[in-house]
DNA sequence: ACGGATGTTCGCGC
DNA sequence: CGCGCGAACATCCG
């Protein structure tokens, strides 16, 4: 579940769940989820350790705990992290978890393991490269459509691969990057050094309004339940919709493989590719 | 049963 | 160095 709003929404939970609170036990199977550490070092490390503070960016999310102890997390495609409340039964696919003192458990989930976690110094945390290539976060800096402009010039790869690199845009997916080409009528293939000034300016607020949309859809309950819930309705405008209608022209919505992930789009207005 | 899925990384070749 | 491509990672869902 990560893209720029799932792991915002991770972060906010992630405070509510545990501010003020500490880890009694710490527990974790050995897995590949754990990058430059195992299993045993996560344990011994967080055990007993009091949660300071957990900040996002763009799809990283960065953990202080006491004694200058951090925690890396990235979801992956299928990580997330859950609240276990105290006496209930753990969800599948649990590779970490933190018993708290009040009885409740946070556990990171991820049934397809390509997320990872890793001990960092809390004074690495930000001088990892997962994090100092980020570009500007659109939620934390904000995206100045002149800057972005200059960027795109400068590579002649497609916008939706410009826009999903992290160095470009922090936090950007297949999703918001599918659904804000969408809204800006851009064409998916369309070299990024193409775009002019004012589609650079309508792509800006179609992003920032996706990652508005989609944190709003998610509400600010434990779960978000659009994702939780198989055959739970696709909240997304274009994403994931190939063969149904566009909900502007009604043109047949049609997908195509762009940097290597399908990107759904409508070949009417979204265009022909212009040079 | 088969194909595809919200992401990253690595190796190879041009 | 920039870039494209395919593979790999492991599981679930329609």
């Amino acid at each position: 579940m990560p893209e720029l709003p799932e792991v915002e929404f991770a972060a906010r939970a992630l405070r509510r769940w545990m501010d003020g609170h500490h880890v009694v036990e710490a527990e974790a199977p050995e897995s590949r989820i754990f990058r430059g550490c195992d299993a045993s070092a996560f344990e011994r490390a967080l055990r007993g350790a009091a949660f300071g503070w957990v900040e996002r960016r763009g799809k990283n999310l960065l953990f202080a705990f006491s004694g200058g102890q951090g925690l890396f997390s990235h979801l992956g495609m299928t990580g997330k992290w859950v609240r276990i409340p105290k006496g209930q039964m753990a969800p599948p696919h649990v590779r970490a978890s933190l018993l708290l003192e009040n009885g409740e458990r946070v556990g990171y989930v991820d049934p397809r393991m390509f997320g990872r976690l890793a001990l960092v110094p809390v004074d690495e945390l930000f001088d990892r490269p997962e994090v100092r290539d980020l570009g500007p976060d659109p939620l934390i800096d904000g995206l100045d459509p002149a800057w972005l402009h200059e960027r795109l010039q400068r590579t002649r790869r497609a916008i939706k691969v410009a826009l999903m690199d992290q160095a470009v845009i922090a936090g950007v997916g297949n999703i918001q990057a599918t659904d804000a080409l969408f809204e800006a009528r851009i064409h998916p293939a369309r070299p990024a050094s193409s775009l002019a000034r004012e589609e650079v300016d309508a792509l800006v607020r179609a992003i920032d309004a996706s990652i508005a949309r989609t944190l709003e859809v998610q509400g600010d309950g434990d779960e978000i339940t659009y994702m939780e819930e198989a055959g739970a309705a696709n909240p997304f405008v274009v994403y994931g919709r190939a063969g149904l209608p566009c909900p502007r022209c009604g043109t047949t919505l049609e997908k195509m493989d762009v940097g290597g992930r399908t990107s759904a789009f409508c070949p009417t207005c979204q265009g022909v590719q212009r040079e």
